[in-house]
DNA sequence: TATACGATCACCT
DNA sequence: GGTGATCGTATAC
């Protein structure tokens, strides 16, 4: 039984929207193609007191999207060259999200992909989680970039996210430090990366 | 208007 | 371990 996860799922504390993301499916649609990715790595980013958060110096054109309504994408560009995929969590107003770090596509996505990106043919198929670890890869990998900001991510198209299958054990949940974030004084001390053992 | 820099990645030593 | 690519955003002037 697949189910969207609904708004209620990503209006609750980000903390724990982001640790019961791990296992929950991201799934992509365009071009007649659908990729199912197990989400296995996330960062919360929580409140303008985080320092780490982009709404930590408050509301801008880019992170108004924080402040609206939870199960939202928020989709920025870094780096000049690649594209960050969150989920905004929290009631409206309260500015918070989750980055999506790693995804492992399904088999068949990657096959499909791989083809698609590579030119592969039949035969060679073979995992290619490397091609989703990290949040830079994965948006390349999904073709996210900032036309899907503010995306509804409830609507169960182009871009939304189905819940893990409650039969299957999920593996330990391993808490760390946040990447790529020294600037934030001793909110890089938080232990707010989430990411499945293995 | 100008400038500094970043929630990254690939490639180098 | 280190560095360059490359551009939107925030901030300073």
């Amino acid at each position: 039984m697949i189910k969207i996860l609904p708004r209620r799922f990503y209006n609750r504390h980000t903390l724990n929207v982001a640790k019961d993301l791990l296992g929950c499916f991201l799934l992509r649609e365009y071009g007649g193609k659908k990729i199912r990715a197990l989400i296995t790595e996330v960062e919360a980013y929580h409140g303008e007191d985080d320092l780490a958060c982009h709404a930590s110096r408050g509301r801008t054109p880019r992170t108004e999207v924080m402040y609206g309504q939870p199960g939202h994408a928020y989709v920025y560009m870094i780096y000049g060259m690649y594209h960050c995929l969150n989920i905004v969590t929290e009631k409206k107003d309260f500015p918070a999200a989750v980055l999506i770090r790693a995804v492992h596509p399904q088999s068949s996505s990657v096959a499909r992909s791989d083809r698609f990106i590579r030119g592969r043919t039949a035969g060679q198929h073979r995992e290619r989680t490397d091609l989703a670890y990290g949040p830079g890869k994965l948006c390349k990998f999904l073709k996210i970039d900032r036309k899907l900001n503010q995306w509804d991510l409830t609507k169960g198209d182009k871009l939304w996210l189905e819940a893990r299958n409650p039969k299957i054990k999920l593996p330990k949940i391993v808490k760390s430090r946040r990447i790529g974030i020294d600037y934030a004084q001793h909110c890089r001390e938080y232990l707010w990366r989430f990411s499945l053992k293995e």
